[in-house]
DNA sequence: CCGTAAAATGTAGCAATTCTACCTTCAAGG
DNA sequence: CCTTGAAGGTAGAATTGCTACATTTTACGG
């Protein structure tokens, strides 16, 4: 990402304006308390009003705009008005037992499109790009996951059309003792786990960089020891809260990044493997028309 | 969803302003063309300068605010940056070999977000609700998929938990036709199919509904052959475009319907049945703390 | 082909809002 | 207690957005 993820000026307004908040004037802060109290309202009212809701005078509120690095009380509108379409502070709160259906699925699909943008937003490029350089180079991947990683491990296999390569999903712990086990220098070894704890793939992890073989892990936790044992760690961060109902974004963001190793990958195989592709498309949907699927 | 998919006054501005081109005045449709060619231009300029872009008068301008629903220029901008948070047109587009790593990144996450949010406005909360009760009363979910979509089976069954009762899924096509014969009448058959026309997922989709065992289908094709043999279709609409880098956003779609469906289970359940959920939540992270996992 | 009515667009001026220059108040250090 | 600089407020200027009215264009019946 060219951008850092919390500049002042940049999208996301409202996150910067939690972290500035201790470090703002008095009259300031009391401008930013009133606007994270209700962002929505800030959207359709004028300088004079939040002035007043704020107690404070209306050039203390063009101050405080600038201070956000915005352009004016209007840019301020417009930045909040985007940092506000994903996910509003209320509604990233927890499902009730109260909530109608339609609350439910308005809370989950914010949940989990809130939770996307702040992974993208946390996307480590150069552990990316040097994912891509050792996949590249790779003659064989295997990819170890358990539970709800071990879905994001299927979902990598199917994509060896695309990575060029053979791949194996592997979910069972013997199984994968065995593959790491008849691997060579040549194969890698991809290693999903959201919790990064999960003891049975850091042991693969261990012995597969002891037998030479490169190893990527895919976690959501950066500071997990699954990251001492692996040559590149692509870390998804994301908002998983423990409440109950939540739904675990991870996977998804997990799958998303999927998307993009894939894709990078496809983009430096060069054109022939690319008609390749187009290739195999047509005929699936050929035998699609066919009725032979 | 409580609004209807596009509503000129709704969230999603681009899409309304798009279709509502034709029908335009002309003058007010030479603003519109203004504002299609670069949307993040109009969140800086005012009035005057919109009107002179687009060679019309400064009334013009705010009349055709009005013809938007919306209630005023200012909140013509809101709305827009708003809308343009998701993925604007220009990002939308196909990914380009000459395209940088960092932009493939932001245009993946772009495209899957604005896709997951054109699936959040085109659910069909009674189909929602219908599904929701017929898991209620089932005893047994056979949950059965190929491909992209067999992934989004499993996600489906590992949510047991919330669901409150067994869930197989079934990825081979011998054994999905052994599973719906052994079925009783109390069992539910989850036939989940993007295309909506694999010809196997309709045959046993038919056979169920001929033993009288209720058929919920996930598709991504409203008007699917899927759609006739089944009791409930969750239809889950997305932007799937058949660019050749394009990934399948629909799987990632699917996998957030998974959790809604999953999540209003859950709730219809009542508090033993989430009792159970929490102590089964605190002895999986009790045995991981113990290293036993 | 023309005339009339209604719709569409433009002109000009007014009202509201945002911003800036300047002034007052408060706090800290000598 | 005075000085100095920061923080905040007052008032007015300038820009911006909006509305009432005038003009042009378009559509349609005679």
């Amino acid at each position: 990402m060219s951008d850092h993820p919390i500049t002042p000026g940049g999208r996301h307004l409202l996150e910067s304006l939690r972290l500035q908040l201790p470090g703002l004037k008095k009259s300031e802060g009391k401008v930013a308390a009133v606007i994270l109290e209700d962002p929505n309202r800030l959207l359709h009212i004028t300088v004079a009003e939040l002035a007043r809701l704020a107690d404070v005078s209306q050039p203390t509120v063009v101050r405080f705009c600038a201070t956000m690095e915005c352009d004016g009380f209007q840019d301020l509108k417009i930045r909040l008005a985007q940092s506000l379409t994903l996910g509003t502070p209320a509604t990233q709160s927890a499902i009730a037992q109260t909530d109608t259906a339609d609350v439910v699925v308005e809370k989950i699909f914010d949940y989990t499109m809130t939770s996307l943008d702040w992974a993208r937003h946390h996307i480590d490029m150069s552990q990316m790009d040097a994912a891509v350089e050792i996949i590249i180079h790779a003659k064989q991947l295997e990819i170890f996951g358990f539970g709800a990683s071990g879905i994001v491990a299927q979902d990598l296999q199917q994509k060896f059309p695309l990575l060029g390569l053979p791949c194996n999903a592997t979910l069972d712990s013997h199984q994968q003792l065995m593959a790491v086990s008849m691997m060579d220098t040549r194969g890698v070894v991809v290693a999903i786990s959201n919790t990064g704890s999960t003891n049975s793939i850091i042991e693969l992890a261990r012995l597969a960089q002891e037998r030479g073989v490169k190893v990527i892990a895919m976690t959501g936790a950066a500071d997990s020891s699954l990251g001492d044992h692996v040559d590149v760690l692509l870390n998804v961060e994301t908002l998983d809260n423990t409440d109950l109902f939540t739904p675990t974004t991870s996977r998804i963001a997990a799958l998303v990044i999927s998307d993009i190793l894939s894709t990078l990958v496809a983009r430096r195989r060069g054109t022939t493997h690319n008609e390749k592709l187009v290739a195999m498309k047509r005929r699936l949907s050929q035998a699609r028309r066919a009725g032979s699927l």
